[in-house]
DNA sequence: GCGACAG
DNA sequence: ATCTTGTCGC
């Protein structure tokens, strides 16, 4: 697969992508976080990717189950195309879930992405599930960086509105929040707000990094 | 052409 | 993302 084809793949999840509220917020009951780790590949094999989800209680933030998945890694880190490297351990770990969550939180873009289809918007189509998008760094697009805790601006890219900058934590550079599917641009930020517990990262995103990375010391098991 | 560039 | 100890700042 060229270029070319990969992009056009993104344009035909962008085209599919809802930017409305599938479950009001004061209805959720269960939100999830997944991140990844890699293990280094030895002399003949490549590198792995681990996916870690965890689900928790909303609001109480309360961890009630979690999964993984490990899968070899076939595509480079590029960016803009980070969905083909990431995605398919993630919708493995995902579909292991025992408990289904109401929105799932993934570590990159949502639509703040230059084909407006980043790594969780390709998943919330994908699965047919509510995602938002958090990052630690911009891609594309440009807006005000808050200044006060708590405080959040709205990233512009080509004349839309496609996320925000949240000053999350004093101290902390302001972390990017963006909707993936099913979820509106203002209940994206309400929801990540709403799952800060004194950290930088929201709680399902933090949770599912630390897991991750505990199965990655464990040598992956 | 040059620089930027999720994880 | 990953390789890594101490260290500066709130």
């Amino acid at each position: 697969m060229d270029r070319g084809e990969l992009y056009r793949i993104q344009r035909e999840i962008a085209s599919r992508t809802i930017l409305e509220d599938w479950i009001s917020l004061d209805q959720i009951e269960l939100v999830a976080g997944v991140d990844q780790a890699f293990l280094r590949g030895g002399d003949d094999e490549g590198e792995m990717i681990i996916s870690a989800v965890v689900v928790l209680e909303y609001p109480s933030m309360k961890p009630l189950d979690s999964s993984y998945a490990i899968l070899s890694v076939d595509f480079p880190y590029i960016p803009g195309l980070l969905t083909f490297r990431e995605a398919p351990s993630i919708i493995k770990a995902f579909s292991s879930l025992d408990r289904k969550p109401d929105v799932l939180f993934v570590d990159g873009c949502g639509i703040n992405h230059p084909r407006f289809a980043g790594l969780a918007t390709h998943v919330g189509v994908t699965l047919d599930i509510p995602t938002v998008g958090v990052a630690k760094n911009i891609l594309c697009g440009e807006g005000d960086l808050p200044v006060k805790e708590g405080d959040a601006s709205i990233i512009t890219y080509r004349g839309r509105e496609v996320g925000y900058y949240l000053k999350s934590k004093k101290g902390c550079k302001p972390i990017i929040v963006a909707p993936g599917h099913k979820i509106s641009p203002e209940s994206s930020l309400k929801l990540v707000k709403s799952c800060i517990r004194g950290y930088k990262l929201p709680e399902p995103t933090r949770i599912a990094h630390l897991l991750a990375n505990k199965i990655k010391r464990d040598g992956g098991s």
